[in-house]
RNA sequence: GGGCGAAUGGCGGAACUGGUAGACGCGUUGGACUCAAAAUCCAAUAGUAGCAAUACUGUGAGAGUUCGAUUCUCUCUUUGCCCA
């Protein structure tokens, strides 16, 4: 017998699948589809890691349901626009298209070697022209609905590269890659009008029954509804204002008021705009970032109007009006009313300006004199000082109570208010799908006709220079629509845009006249389960809900709004990290293990430092190469590994004797394989057996549940139950008629995790029947013996070995013959028995 | 600071709706084979006591509900993720 030659043997079936077109799937109407989408790769180079489980996880899914006789549609793409490619692009003087297509043709090979069953059909690119010329015809349609407009809004600019940055390239303040110090910048920028389906959006996470409650939370907080007042402050001063509109969560704090702060785009700005020391301050504020966490750690800092607010419940007191940096003109109406004692913010603001600050909460545990110091406080308590709504409970009954009185008078009201903003598209780079519009002369913008589409990206440009390329081509700027010279918008739209739609093109990959066909989504629509990185558990998912809504908005063919029916987020592949003596990262490849201490490969004096297994990452050197692996161990073995030691949605650490031992594990049931057909071989006369036939039955209920739930980690330990059992079942008996049937369908569970393998072996095995997944029968299994639990004061005592469904006093007489639990039994008094059924009966007797 | 989750042998992890805790794997130890090693095979492996049968303890800590709690409730500790 031969050892089993992995290389030779998954080649074969990888060619012969190929060539089969085995995984290509058509429309079948009699059939019940599955559709199993894993979130597509970008091309950076090599597959890692997490792709090799993310994409495993999802094929052992694809080839189970298609045993079960689904009609599978399992596709793969190419997440294809982004900054990676322009970076790389830049720095090897090579054109983005021909250094993703070539990332594209290396991990294409390396998915193949996984064995995946994927239908390569239906593969699709985002940065082909067959796919973003419908994604700006969707862009017009949106445009046409009003979900797309333009504003000017502020970015993190960085004045160095000249760039936008996105809010992540922001480190410490500073560009990513220039250093420089990113300033807040006002761009006109396109916008998704995201936020006009925020009740939606937020109602229909309860429909997603088979999402993770975690992901749900997370969009949940993402949309960020909360209900406060709109609230009309009196002004008065030497300006035209009469009148500023602010946004609260907490009007039940207004008797702590002590100023108002607006934001610096605020309209009484306008009166300003010429003040010298105004333009400085908003000079200064545009320092500080855009994102939340830089407002609430930043300094806090202020410009004083001359302009005074009157408090609506007490129109005695007058407080100031300031401009702020930490108000932003996209929450609210830009203007908040500062409560020092009870928001850290306004506290620092209101120490920093000498402003009075008035407690009126006290924490349940504080009398009437509590009064802040230090910190604001923040929690429930009870209101103080507050005249009529003294008393009330904070924030539970107050707000409410004050909204009603404020609306009682006239003075506010209720309102809700979301947190999601707009979602900004605009990227000023050159590898991104056009923006499909053109601005007349006057600036105004213009749809680029449909059948003047695709805008294409020009190619074989000059990537060498500041801010986005494409604002230098100038001749690719130019358009005549109707007669009119227009130029182009060159901003690209942000790549997750992209991304929320492919799934509707792997239906549809080949139509030419819009992004899909309405056949064929009505077909396969929903995903029916999607797998991916939890780290896109907002923005992807968010937005491409958002997507389907926009498509559906106005639109009677169309009645998708959930893409994804159960979303399945796998954890990381891990790694410990290694360091030399001068905290130098180093890679798995160069350290070993010598006498259990790790050292330096060719270099045992230099001892490496070890650190915690992290998230395999570039950076930190801890990566292990699928290639590599799938090279020396075969794709079955990484995606027996793979799956093995952790449960899929939590982190796996990568160990190379883990992987070894799969290795071995495949090698071991090779053995046994051969073993089987030996002892099958022969002829009628041979033995039926039961015990063989029950064991299989188990194993496919076993294996089977497991599937359904994902439990693949159990699956693998439900294998090696299966190999040991077989071993010693096989080891002493003579050949056996039953064996080899049950032998198959025990293969056939395998085939899932272990394609190759199982396939080759049932080949072997000169397996003629069509493979489908085994059945098992429910009776069989009911009728086996159980291990039925003797407990003495809920003690354990004994086991039985009987008969499943005995009865409480069939099982009592056998107790009181039994030896062992006799001696606990003599001479006592029963005072009651617990009895469950198949289970365990438990004996109370006096002590 | 807020939200959500997690905590089980030396390690990764199993345990159905409250019913035998530690499946399975790794590691470790002992043995077989070998001149030797690797590979392979066999056996043991939660802790304590005991030659053993067996007994007691044991699922982060403490309480509670229950005949019975890894599982349910409360408090605490540690830790992870997300938001700030």
């Amino acid at each position: 017998m031969d050892r089993y030659n992995f290389k030779n043997i998954e080649e074969k079936w990888q060619n012969k699948w190929s060539e089969n077109k085995e995984f290509s799937t058509q429309i079948d109407k009699n059939k019940k589809k599955f559709y199993c989408l894993e979130m597509f790769p970008y091309p950076s180079g090599k597959i890692h890691m997490g792709h090799v489980r993310n994409y495993t996880i999802g094929d052992v899914l694809s080839r189970y349901k298609s045993l079960r006789g689904f009609n599978v549609l399992h596709p793969m793409g190419w997440d294809a626009f982004g900054m990676p490619a322009e970076n790389a692009a830049r720095e090897n003087k090579l054109d983005p298209k021909d250094w993703t297509n070539k990332n594209i043709k290396t991990m294409k090979n390396q998915l193949k070697k996984l064995g995946l069953s994927i239908d390569w059909d239906r593969e699709i690119s985002t940065c082909s022209e067959e796919y973003y010329k419908h994604q700006q015809i969707f862009f017009l349609e949106l445009l046409e609905k009003k979900l797309v407009y333009r504003k000017e809004n502020y970015v993190n600019w960085d004045p160095v590269d000249e760039t936008v940055l996105a809010n992540e390239q922001v480190i410490d303040g500073k560009g990513w890659r220039s250093g420089a110090i990113v300033e807040r910048k006002k761009l006109n920028q396109w916008f998704f009008n995201i936020s006009k389906f925020s009740e939606d959006l937020l109602n229909d996470l309860t429909t997603l029954d088979r999402w993770p409650n975690k992901v749900k939370t997370m969009q949940k907080n993402w949309i960020g509804k909360s209900f406060g007042c709109e609230i009309e402050f009196q002004v008065k001063g030497d300006l035209p204002v009469k009148k500023i509109k602010c946004f609260t969560t907490r009007p039940d704090t207004l008797y702590g008021f002590s100023f108002l702060a607006l934001s610096v785009d605020h309209e009484v700005s306008n009166f300003y705009k010429d003040d010298i020391n105004f333009i400085k301050f908003k000079d200064q504020c545009s320092k500080t970032g855009t994102t939340e966490e830089a407002i609430a750690v930043g300094d806090k800092i202020g410009f004083k109007t001359n302009l005074k607010a009157v408090n609506p419940l007490n129109s005695d007191q007058e407080v100031p009006v300031y401009f702020a940096n930490f108000v932003l003109m996209d929450y609210g109406f830009g203007a908040v009313f500062g409560c020092p004692a009870h928001d850290q913010r306004d506290y620092d603001f209101a120490k920093k300006y000498g402003l009075n600050i008035k407690t009126v909460v006290r924490p349940y545990d504080q009398n009437e004199d509590y009064e802040v110091s230090e910190e604001a406080y923040s929690g429930p308590g009870i209101l103080i000082n507050s005249d009529f709504l003294n008393g009330l409970d904070a924030p539970k009954n107050s707000v409410l109570e004050t909204i009603k009185y404020l609306e009682s008078k006239n003075l506010g009201k209720k309102k809700t208010n979301y947190r999601l903003k707009d979602w900004g598209v605009s990227r000023q780079r050159y590898w991104g799908c056009p923006i499909p519009i053109a601005y007349d002369k006057n600036g105004k913008a213009h749809a680029i006709p449909k059948s003047m589409l695709p805008v294409k990206l020009p190619e074989n440009i000059n990537l060498n220079v500041k801010g986005n390329p494409l604002n230098s081509q100038e001749e690719w700027k130019e358009i005549v629509i109707n007669g009119e010279k227009m130029t182009r918008e060159t901003d690209t739209l942000d790549t997750f845009v992209c991304s929320s739609w492919y799934y509707l093109r792997f239906c549809s990959p080949e139509s030419e006249k819009y992004g899909f066909n309405k056949e064929d989504i009505d077909y396969w629509m929903p995903v029916d389960q999607y797998i991916g990185g939890v780290e896109h558990a907002i923005l992807h998912l968010l937005y491409s809900r958002f997507f389907m809504r926009a498509i559906e908005y106005k639109n009677k063919n169309f009645n998708i709004k959930e893409p994804f029916k159960s979303l399945f987020t796998q954890g990381m592949v891990c790694h410990e990290t290694y360091k030399d003596e001068n905290n130098n990262w180093l890679s798995p490849d160069e350290v070993e293990k010598i006498n259990n201490r790790f050292v330096k490969k060719n270099n045992p004096d230099k001892i490496v430092k070890v650190g915690p297994s992290e998230s395999m990452s570039k950076s930190k050197k801890n990566v292990v190469d699928p290639e590599f692996i799938i090279k020396n161990y075969g794709a079955d073995a990484v995606r027996l590994f793979i799956l093995s030691d952790s449960p899929p949605e939590k982190d796996v650490q990568w160990s190379e004797q883990g992987m070894v031992s799969s290795y071995k594990f495949l090698q071991k049931l090779w053995v046994l394989h051969n073993l089987i057909k030996d002892k099958s071989k022969g002829n009628e006369n041979n033995n039926v057996d039961k015990e063989i036939e029950k064991f299989t039955n188990k194993t496919i209920a076993k294996i089977t549940e497991n599937l359904e739930k994902f439990n693949y980690n159990v699956i693998i330990a439900n294998m090696y139950e299966t190999y040991n059992f077989l071993y010693n079942y096989i080891k002493n008996k003579s050949c056996i008629k039953n064996l080899n049937e049950n032998y198959k369908k025990i293969l056939i569970c395998f085939s899932p995790i272990i394609p190759h393998f199982a396939n080759e072996c049932l080949e072997d095995l000169k397996n003629k029947n069509k493979i489908v997944w085994p059945k098992f029968d429910q009776l069989l299994l009911e009728n086996e013996k159980i291990k039925f639990v003797i407990q003495i004061n809920g003690k354990k005592r004994a086991i039985l070995n009987i008969k499943k469904g005995l009865h409480e006093k069939e099982i009592l007489d056998i107790v009181k013959k039994d030896k062992i639990i006799y001696k606990y039994l003599d001479k006592q008094n029963i005072k009651k028995i617990i009895f469950v059924e198949n289970r365990l009966m438990n004996i109370l007797i006096n002590v």
